[in-house]
DNA sequence: CCTTGACTTCAACATATGTTGAAGGCCGAG
DNA sequence: CTCGGCCTTCAACATATGTTGAAGTCAAGG
């Protein structure tokens, strides 16, 4: 097999690349890199490489972030996706996390809906 | 009206009693006020003095920053209420910050339904 | 009036989420 | 084998969101 620039399921990628792929700076990469977000291997040099699911994982926690998860909920969220993950995996976290989402706006309608049937939550 | 904890529209409670109502530390209140969250009086010695909305204002900001929504977000958005708000205001608000909330996890969604589409977005 | 608890400001610290720059090392194309 | 570009680490800076402590002031009950 004489891929050349592109193995799936390899660590191949440098942080360059996937910082690139993901729309992010390098130093994010490395940032997340460092908190669980991706996984990366090392060369001999010590350099990193990552898979193409990187990428990826960057993108998602990225829009997670918006939804007011932090970077650690979203590493334990991903810490359940196994090594080289199936599209049911992928299924999973994303119901867990669009779950997340949803449970918190929920809590806000909540609050708001208390607040508006007059419940002395807020007396203005 | 000898009313004396409590007179509805004025600015009577201090930091203390803000920050209690609203069940944050009094050091966040101040914050609050700093970035827009809630208004405050002045003694004629320096103190700060809230009305009723505040602990109000400063739950619901609490919960929004749930949703991902930044201070200064929530301070814009309640910068569209008139002093002394009614009912009405306060659920335009409420439609305002839901909305913003359901924007978000539609995003949400939206990017991980792509990608479970088979999308090659996640060439996981 | 006077005491005392709550208030004031300001600076420092703390955590989360990154970016930037310096000093140096790795690696692949030629 | 060498060179230029990307990589490394580390420290400093930056913003958001607060907390804590010191030093001093205000206000309300007795």
């Amino acid at each position: 097999m004489a891929t050349v620039t592109h193995d799936i399921g390899a660590y191949t990628l440098t942080v360059g690349e996937v910082a690139a792929a993901a729309g992010v700076a390098p130093s994010a990469v490395r940032f997340y890199e460092e908190h669980g977000i991706v996984r990366a291997e090392r060369t001999a040099g010590g350099q990193r490489r990552f898979d193409d699911g990187a990428a990826c994982r960057i993108r998602v926690a990225k829009v997670a972030q918006r939804v007011g998860l932090t970077v650690r909920e979203i590493a334990e969220v991903f810490a359940d996706l196994p090594p080289d993950p199936q599209p049911q995996d992928w299924g999973e976290v994303a119901e867990h996390l669009i779950a997340e989402a949803e449970a918190r706006t929920a809590a806000l309608k909540a609050y708001l809906g208390d607040m508006r049937s007059g419940a002395k939550l807020c007396e203005l």
